[in-house]
RNA sequence: GGAGGAAUAGCGAAGUGGUCAAACGCGGCAGACUGUAAAUCUGUUCCUUCGGGUUCCAUAGUUCGAAUCUAUGUUCCUCCA
């Protein structure tokens, strides 16, 4: 059985992946883009070894943050896992739409190496434009260069939707928006308390630049900071507006790009919601 | 007490007689997504039964026409006493 856990960030998701591993005694993997990266804790809110209350974690804390971790690597790696555990319940916990629906279904990257044409000269409506001469149906807009790159990059630019590959069963956590923000800023000032702004700085001190600490919400910020360009309060308020606007996202990923049943969170008993989503897997299984 | 300045949509801020339901930014809401996805990008944001309706501190004016001009009032800021 594959359990996959989503939901915005802040939900919940740990905690309930853990509750459930527990009592269906299973395996779980991350299917989070930052939580891949080693020394990343505070600011991912990864899981303590405390928190994990022996349930066995893959896929976490184990990329240098140096490199540069992507879908296709995180495909390979997740795909591996279900290969070596597929005997055993596993549970994937995470906000990472894409990585989810890269390891589950029938997502195909091309294998070639990006193509070493260099387009740094032609303006967006160029490459839209040599866009269009090599799929007359491309969408995409004119102002989102980067994927516009990556589609002449791209070997084979047909795309299906993707069929799944696994039988999943997707359990989305969810609350109401005020409330979700509310946890968010809350939980953002937690983590400068415990030491947010020290576990950045390492990096920043070995002079790590690289996608991992300039992307990650709570890191690009504190950089900036660093940089002298704001702040501390400031780098504060922008990781709290960047994690609400990430929640935003993931709202729209998980609603529209994968098969989610939704539960709303009790935060007064969360045992309630864990009891729940039990009941809705044991009906869901047969 | 006296002299100036300011009041514009949720917030900030343009606009200084018509082309203004009002640029732009932020925030909010919605959406897209096949190798950076905690990324990148898009749409929308006074009300509406989509015919219209009500706006730019308030009231009264000037004008064919006002967010823009005049008067008075209210609130706020700066300076002089």
């Amino acid at each position: 059985m594959i359990l996959c856990i989503v939901g915005p960030t802040g939900v919940g998701k740990t905690k309930m992946s853990v509750e459930l591993a527990k009592k269906y005694d299973a395996i779980i993997i991350n299917c989070d883009a930052m939580q891949v990266y080693k020394g990343m804790n505070i600011g991912t809110a990864k899981v303590t070894e405390e928190e994990k209350e022996g349930v066995e974690h893959y896929l976490f804390d184990f990329v240098d943050p140096k490199i540069n971790y992507t879908v296709f690597d995180y495909q390979k790696d997740a795909r591996a896992l279900l290969e070596k555990y597929k005997d055993r319940n596993i549970i994937f916990v995470g906000g990472t739409g894409l990585y989810l629906k890269a390891a589950l279904f029938d997502y195909r990257f091309s294998l070639e190496e990006k193509s070493h044409r260099n387009y740094d000269h032609l303006s967006n409506e160029e490459l839209l434009k040599k866009c269009l001469e090599k799929d007359k149906n491309c969408q995409i807009h004119v102002n989102n260069r980067k994927r516009l790159l990556r589609f002449l990059e791209r070997e084979n630019t047909e795309i299906v939707e993707p069929k799944p590959l696994y039988q999943a069963l997707y359990i989305g956590l969810t609350t109401d928006r005020k409330k979700l923000y509310e946890i968010i800023d809350k939980r953002v000032e937690k983590m400068i308390q415990n030491g947010l702004v020290e576990e950045v700085r390492k990096f920043y001190d070995m002079n790590i630049h690289s996608k991992a600490l300039e992307t990650g919400i709570g890191y690009k910020e504190l950089y900036k900071y660093f940089d002298g360009l704001c702040s501390l309060d400031e780098a504060i308020v922008d990781i709290q507006k960047n994690s609400r606007h990430y929640a935003k996202r993931q709202y729209t990923f998980f609603h529209h790009q994968l098969p989610v049943q939704w539960f709303q969170v009790n935060y007064e008993d969360f045992h309630a919601t864990v009891e729940e989503v039990e009941n809705y897997i044991e009906t869901e299984k047969n």
